[in-house]
RNA sequence: GGGCGAUUAGCUCAGUUGGUUAGAGCGCUACCUUCACACGGUAGAGGUCCCGGGUUCGAGUCCCGUAUCGCCCA
C-alpha cells in the first residue's frame, strides 16, 4: 500500500509492473490445485520466425482477459506460452542465416559451427548438416525471436506463467510427439501406405488435404476423338489436360445417360499412343459437362483417384515428383511410333507437355476446333505457386475418419461435446470433418521437423521391408532415425543388406502441434501436472485453422485420451483496416505493436481489443486506443479523487438512498459483467462495467462529493464514503483483466496485494446490510433532475459552476418523492439556492431562474 | 454449387428469452479554463434498424423470401 500521487500518470507503469509482477510471481501456476480448482489456457504457439503483429495482441488479449477474470476466481490458472519453431518457415531462415542445409544423410558432429551467422554471401554454397545439428541451429536462431515475442508479450500484460515455456521443435516437444505416433502405430491409428497423393512440385513434399485451397484459374477446354477400337466411329471428349492422355486409362460416362448407355464395356483407342481403354460408367462423371464423356487419366485430379480405385483401373503414371513427364514410357505405350510420340513429351513439365501434345493433335486430326478458354478451380497447396500434382508414393497416414464412417462419427461428437465461442463456428468443425475424403497424411519429404522414429529392416538383397516397422522403446525418445540406430543393430550396418535404414521422413508441424495439450502438460513425463490440466478449460485460436490445429488436436486427444481435449474453443476474429479489408503488410502503412503501447499505453490497446465481440472481425482503430487511454487517465483521477475523502470506516454501511441505489445498480453490472466472462465474453463485460463507470463519475461522484465532503453532516458523509469505496474496489477489480496496468496502479494506493489475486467482486458484497429500494427509479429521477438543471445552463450559455437562485420541480407524485430524498445531492451539484417542488401529470420538469450576476 | 455470418446515426459498433420514446463511443455543433480529471466537463443535432412479405396486441429482435458484403467448404 502506497499513497497517493500528487499528479497521477500513466506513465511508466508497465515497467514497474511487469517487474513487480515477474518478482512477485503474480502469475505463478499453483500446481497443488486439483483440477476443479484450475483454469488451464491451451495457448496457441506464435511462429517465431514470423512477425508480431496486431493481430496477435488483439487475439493474445482476449486470452488473458479470460485467464485473469479466473484468476480471481480463486482458480490456479495454468497459462503457458510456446513458441512454434517447428516446420518450413523456421527451415528457410537457418538456411539463409547460417549458409547449411538440412540432409539427414549427413552424420551428426559434435559441437559443429556452421560456416556463417547472418548474411552469407550471395555465391555461398550451402553446407550440408544432420538433421540434429540443423536442430540445434534452429534453437539458437529462434532463441532471438523468442526474446523479442517474449519482451512484447510482457508489454502488452500477459498473465503466462513463464516457467512453463515449450517449444515446437525442443526435445520435450519432439519426444512427446513421437511417443504419440508410436502409440497410435501401435493401436494401428497411424498406418503408412503407397498411394496417390498431392504433390507439390517445388517443394517437392505431400501435401496433406487440409493444406489445400481452390484457386480459380485460367484453363482451357480441348475437344479430342478416341477412335473405338472396333471401328464403329469415334467418341469425343473435353480435357482441360489434354497432356495427360499417355496416362489415360479409360473414358467415363453417367450411367443414366443415354448417350453413351451403348459404349459401355466397349474401348476405345488413345490418339497419338493407341492404347486400348475401356468405356466405363461412374455417377461421378457430370453429364452437363463438357461432352458428358471424360478421359479417366492416373492422375490428373481427385475424381481420377476415386475412378481409378472404385474401377480398379491399371496404373500409367507419367508425371514425376519434379512435375516433369517421366522419361521412360508407362505401361501399355508400345510400338515406334506411339513411343516417338511420347518422346517428344518426356522431361517436359506439365505446361510445356501441354503445348507440345496440342500441337501434335492437331497434326494427327485429333483435335477438334481451338482451344475453349475456362476459369476453373484448381488445387493449390496452401503455401505453393504451382498447382498440385497426383503422385504414388509411400507415406503415413494417422485415421481422422476420412475413411471410416463411426470413427468420423466419433470425432463429429467429440465437436459437438465442446462449447465453441461463437457457437456458429461449430458449424465450420461438421462441415470439414463431414467432407473429408480421406486419412490425415502426416509424413513431409522435407528434412527440418520431427523425425518419424521408425527404421526398416533391409533384406538380404538391401530392398526395404516396409510391412514391419522397427520402432524405439519409449524410453530412447526423442530420437533421430538418420543418426540413430535401432535396438539390436549398429551404425555399420545402416543401408547395408540385413541391415538398417532410417524412415527419411518428418512429420507435418500439425502432427506436432496437435499435442500442445500433452506438450505444456508434460504428459508421460509429469503425469500428476498432466493430471491436474487435462482435459483443458479453453483452446483460443482463429477461426481460419479449426480444420487443421483444432481438428488434429482432437483427433489425438481422442486416440491417446478417449475425450475431447478442452471444454471450451474460443475463436477470435481477423483484424480489418480501415477500408474493411484484411490486415496485409503489403498495404505499407504498417503499425507495430509496440509504437502503439507507446503512443497510448498497453491498457489502451488491450482496451481496444477487448472491445471486439468473441469470433467477430474488428476494424483496426487507433481512436479506440485513444478512448482506452482516457479511461485508465479517468481511473487514475476518480481514484485519486474519491481516496481523497479519506478511508471509510471498515465496516461502515451506506444508508443514503442514493449510494443504496448506486451500490444496487453497481450490483447488477457486476452480475452480468461476471456472467459475460464466465460465457467468455469479455467485451460484453468491459461494455457493461465502463458504461456503469462513466455514469459514476459523471453523476454519481458529482452529486455526493460535496455530502462526502461532510457539508451536511457525519451521517450522510459516512454513508457517501462507504459507498464510494465499496464502489472504487469493485469497479477497479471489474476492469482489472482488461486494464492490468492501471488497475494495479490504483489498487495500490489503498490495498494491499495484487488486484490481480484479489477476488473478483460479488454483487452481494455491494449491497450487504443496505435495505432495497426502487433504486433505478431513484436513479432516473435525481440524474434527471440533474440532468434538467444542467440543460438550463448550458442553453443559457453560463458555466455548470452559475448559482441557480430557484428551481421550480414539477412531476408526478413518486417521481417528486424521489427527487425530494435525492434533493441535498442535486442543489450542491447544482448550486440551487432554493427549491419548490409542484406536483402534476407529465413529465418531469425543472424550470431553472439562475441568480443574477455581476 | 453447399454451409455460415453480417447488414442499426457520417464512422466503428451494442442492443441475450419480442415490450414504453432504438443506445454508446468517435466525429460534428454550441457552451464551460470547474477547487480529481482540458488525456476534462455540460448539452445538442443526427436513424424508413438493407429491401419485401408473414406471425403477433406489439418485431431491430421470430419465420419466409430478395439484395449486397464477407468467410468456410466443394
Amino acid at each position: 500500500m502506497s499513497s497517493v500521487p500528487e499528479k497521477p500518470t500513466l506513465d511508466g507503469i508497465e515497467s514497474r509492473w511487469i517487474k513487480s509482477w515477474d518478482a512477485s510471481g503474480t502469475y505463478s501456476f499453483d500446481r497443488t490445485a486439483d483440477r476443479n480448482g484450475v483454469f488451464a489456457i491451451d495457448t496457441p504457439p506464435p511462429t517465431v520466425s514470423g512477425s508480431l503483429h496486431m493481430g496477435h495482441v488483439f487475439s493474445y488479449t482476449h486470452t488473458d482477459t479470460v485467464a485473469r477474470f479466473w484468476r480471481m476466481r480463486g482458480k490456479s490458472v495454468f497459462y503457458p506460452m510456446g513458441w512454434d519453431d517447428n516446420g518450413l518457415p523456421t527451415e528457410r531462415r537457418v538456411q539463409n542465416f547460417f549458409g547449411v542445409s538440412c540432409d539427414p544423410s549427413v552424420p551428426y558432429v559434435a559441437g559443429f559451427q556452421p560456416p556463417f551467422r547472418g548474411d552469407p554471401p550471395k555465391d555461398h554454397k550451402a553446407v550440408p548438416v544432420s538433421r540434429p545439428n540443423f536442430i540445434e541451429l534452429c534453437e539458437e536462431l529462434t532463441a532471438q525471436d523468442e526474446k523479442v515475442f517474449e519482451d512484447l508479450f510482457r508489454r502488452l500484460g500477459l498473465s503466462v506463467d513463464w516457467s512453463l515455456l515449450y517449444a515446437t521443435i525442443d526435445e520435450r516437444s519432439r519426444r512427446s510427439s513421437q511417443r504419440a505416433f508410436l502409440r497410435n502405430l501401435a493401436r494401428g491409428e497411424a498406418y503408412t501406405q503407397e498411394a496417390p497423393t498431392l504433390w507439390d512440385v517445388d517443394f517437392r513434399t505431400a501435401v496433406a488435404q487440409a493444406e489445400l485451397e481452390d484457386r480459380e484459374r485460367p484453363g482451357a477446354y480441348h475437344t479430342v476423338h478416341f477412335a473405338k477400337s472396333d471401328g464403329s466411329g469415334r467418341l469425343t471428349i473435353d480435357t482441360t489436360r489434354p497432356e495427360l492422355l499417355p496416362a489415360c486409362v479409360a473414358l467415363v460416362a453417367h450411367p443414366d445417360d443415354d448417350r453413351y448407355k451403348p459404349h459401355f464395356g466397349t474401348t476405345v483407342r488413345t490418339p497419338l499412343f493407341g492404347v486400348e481403354v475401356p468405356v466405363v460408367a461412374h455417377p461421378l462423371a457430370q453429364i452437363d459437362k463438357g461432352t458428358g464423356i471424360a478421359m479417366i487419366c492416373t492422375f490428373g485430379d481427385l475424381t481420377d483417384v476415386i475412378w481409378w480405385r472404385e474401377l480398379q483401373l491399371p496404373m500409367r503414371a507419367i508425371i514425376a515428383r519434379d512435375g516433369r513427364i517421366t522419361a521412360d514410357a508407362p505401361d501399355g505405350i508400345t510400338g515406334d511410333g506411339a513411343l516417338a510420340n511420347y518422346a517428344r513429351l518426356a522431361g517436359k513439365s506439365a505446361k510445356q507437355a501441354q503445348t507440345e501434345i496440342v500441337t501434335m493433335l492437331r497434326e494427327s486430326g485429333d483435335m477438334e476446333g481451338e482451344p475453349r478458354p475456362i476459369m476453373h478451380p484448381v488445387k493449390f497447396y496452401e503455401k505453393g505457386d504451382r498447382p498440385l500434382e497426383i503422385v504414388t508414393s509411400r507415406q503415413w497416414y494417422i485415421r481422422n475418419g476420412g475413411r471410416d464412417e463411426a470413427l468420423r462419427g466419433e470425432l463429429l461428437a467429440r465437436g459437438s461435446q465442446l462449447r465453441w465461442h461463437p457457437d456458429h463456428m461449430h458449424h465450420r468443425y461438421d462441415n470439414w470433418v463431414q467432407g473429408l475424403n480421406g486419412d490425415w497424411l502426416i509424413s513431409r519429404q522435407r528434412w527440418f521437423g520431427v523425425p518419424v522414429p521408425v527404421w526398416y529392416a533391409l533384406d538380404a538383397d538391401g530392398e526395404i521391408i516396409h510391412d514391419s516397422p522397427l520402432v524405439p522403446d519409449e524410453s530412447r525418445l526423442p530420437i533421430d532415425p538418420s543418426t540413430d540406430a535401432p535396438a539390436g543393430y549398429d551404425e555399420s550396418q545402416r543401408g547395408k543388406p540385413n541391415g538398417f535404414v532410417g524412415d527419411p521422413d518428418v512429420m507435418d508441424t500439425w502432427a506436432t502441434s496437435s499435442l500442445t495439450p500433452q506438450i505444456a502438460g508434460r504428459w508421460g513425463e509429469d503425469d500428476d501436472l498432466f493430471a491436474r490440466v487435462y482435459p483443458y478449460d479453453v483452446r483460443p485460436q482463429g477461426h481460419d485453422i479449426i480444420r487443421t490445429w483444432l481438428f488434429s488436436t482432437v483427433v489425438r486427444s481422442h486416440f491417446e485420451h478417449g475425450q475431447a481435449p478442452w471444454g471450451n474453443a474460443a475463436m477470435s476474429g481477423w483484424i480489418l483496416d480501415p477500408d474493411r479489408k484484411k490486415m496485409s503488410k503489403s498495404k505499407g502503412n504498417v503499425v507495430t505493436p509496440i509504437d502503439l503501447f507507446d503512443s497510448y499505453g498497453s491498457d489502451a490497446v488491450r482496451y481496444w481489443a477487448a472491445n471486439a465481440r468473441p469470433g467477430i472481425d474488428t476494424a483496426f482503430s487507433e481512436e479506440q486506443m485513444k478512448v482506452g487511454r482516457k479511461l485508465a487517465t479517468k481511473l487514475l483521477n476518480v481514484t485519486k479523487f474519491v481516496l481523497g475523502f479519506g478511508a471509510a470506516d471498515a465496516g461502515a454501511v451506506p444508508t443514503h438512498p442514493l449510494d443504496v441505489a448506486m451500490l444496487a445498480r453497481l450490483a447488477a453490472v457486476v452480475d452480468e459483467a461476471t456472467g459475460a466472462f464466465e460465457n467468455y465474453d469479455y467485451a460484453r463485460s468491459l461494455e457493461r462495467t465502463e458504461s456503469f463507470f462513466w455514469w459514476f463519475c459523471d453523476d454519481y461522484v458529482e452529486l455526493v462529493k460535496s455530502r462526502a465532503y461532510a457539508t451536511h453532516g457525519e451521517e450522510g458523509a459516512a454513508s457517501a464514503r462507504a459507498a464510494l469505496a465499496r464502489a472504487l474496489s469493485a469497479l477497479q477489480r471489474l476492469l482489472a483483466p482488461i486494464l492490468p496496468f492501471v488497475t494495479e496502479e490504483v489498487w495500490s494506493w489503498w490495498q494491499d496485494g495484487s488486484v490481480h489475486r484479489a477476488a473478483w467482486p460479488v454483487a452481494a458484497d455491494l449491497t450487504a446490510g443496505t435495505a432495497a429500494t426502487d433504486s433505478e427509479a431513484l436513479i432516473e429521477s435525481v440524474c434527471g433532475t440533474l440532468a434538467l438543471v444542467r440543460r438550463a445552463k448550458t442553453e443559457a450559455k453560463v458555466s455548470q459552476r452559475a448559482a441557480v437562485a430557484r428551481a421550480v420541480v414539477s412531476a408526478p407524485a413518486q417521481v417528486l418523492g424521489s427527487v425530494r430524498a435525492g434533493w441535498a445531492d442535486i442543489a450542491d451539484a447544482g448550486s440551487v439556492a432554493e427549491v419548490e417542488f409542484v406536483e402534476s401529470a407529465g413529465d418531469l420538469d425543472v424550470s431553472v431562474t439562475l441568480a443574477a450576476t455581476d
